[in-house]
DNA sequence: TACGGTGTTGACCGTCGGTCAATAAGCACC
DNA sequence: GGTGCTTATTGACCGACGGTCAACACCGTA
């Protein structure tokens, strides 16, 4: 007589697929931009289905970026077995591979990030991992008030100078990652106590 | 009879008040936290009145923090009899200060301002501003692209470190200044084309 | 005391994130 | 091929948001 008015999908099936297409949107969108609504129509169910696989907007979003989120940890993950600096270059030289591949949804990210107060907490503790990661590599024995400083400060201005390569392209990759490592030693150094190090042949 | 249900008052006087509490209530709350109706109610007036002064939350908050914008920039204008370093040493003192003196305030403007699209749009205008004037006082033939890099990072690198320095306040005002002087020289030198200064006796 | 200009308001709009009882898809069984 | 059951799915609803508007009422003036 009449076909069926929606079509039923097993639970992991759906949510496979919520949390692919919610990847699409999250990387192509800023969270601000997208509403509950807006996401749900654009897959075709309703926001209460949406809302009876994930309890909120911020989880959703976190859930579909997990994904990537653990692409960004295993790609940039030191190797220990590598002077603590070459650790550094290699980490760095990724995570610019990363964002110079997805600059489009690392810019959403950090500006989106920031745009909301949820998302905001999130990527400060992704900060303060990272920085607490640096420090204990670079200062073995505990990590000066002033070091924590610079290498918090220098995570932003990591950013600050990923967006500004992202929007001029004017430098190349390789000497965005020189110029942060001689900035981040460079400030360690100003700190009055920068790490000892392996002296570099 | 009966008491008037409302006090009408003179335009001027009137713009002046909600600019006041505006400013109070900005300084002390996050742009987020702080919704048209709230704002009302705690002047006592309705919202529409409120809509009646001002066109949008937006150019309410950029007026109510106009006064500020000023003081701001007043107080870190160089001197330019200055030699370029101590203009700027000069400049971030007065900014540390300004920091130190509300730093409520400034991790509500920070955070918020980066917690809206527009305020986002407001404070990245303000970056670049601040960028031009650190670049022409140091680089008067002009900037390389390197070095805009490096000062664009470095102005969130200060950002970053002024919230940290705000949240833990484990290290002088001096020391902050001196690493963050320390940093925009650092990174500059590493850029490769420090700029060409007189030097310091 | 009546007038009128204008400062002020309550009621309304569309959209947001989020909730809930009611519905219908589609498999199992007869 | 019908019938029932589980449960995936939905429409309708909530309070709060930023924003708009015609109508109202305060108060100086004549």
């Amino acid at each position: 007589m009449s076909e069926p008015s929606y079509r039923r999908m097993d639970v992991d099936e759906r949510r496979a697929q919520l949390l692919e297409r919610g990847a699409e949107l999250f990387t192509s969108h800023r969270y601000d931009e997208l509403s509950m609504n807006k996401i749900a129509t654009e897959v075709g169910i309703s926001k209460a289905l949406l809302y009876h696989y994930f309890p909120s907007k911020q989880a959703f979003f976190e859930e579909t970026l997990s994904a990537w989120a653990e692409r960004l940890r295993v790609r940039t993950e030191p190797d220990p077995n590598l002077p603590p600096v070459e650790q550094l270059t290699a980490s760095l030289d990724a995570f610019l591979g990363l964002v110079e591949e997805n600059s489009g949804a690392y810019r959403n990210l950090i500006q989106s990030a920031t745009a909301v107060a949820e998302i905001r907490d999130l990527v400060e503790e992704v900060r303060r991992a990272t920085a607490e990661r640096i420090l204990s590599g670079l200062y073995p024995a505990g990590a000066p008030p002033k070091a924590r400083t610079a290498v918090s400060g220098w995570l932003w201005f990591m950013d600050g100078a990923c967006l500004n390569w992202i929007e001029h392209r004017d430098i190349e990759r390789e000497e965005l990652r020189d110029l942060l490592l001689g900035v981040l030693m460079g400030s360690l150094i100003a700190t009055g106590s920068p790490p000892e190090l392996p002296q570099v042949s």
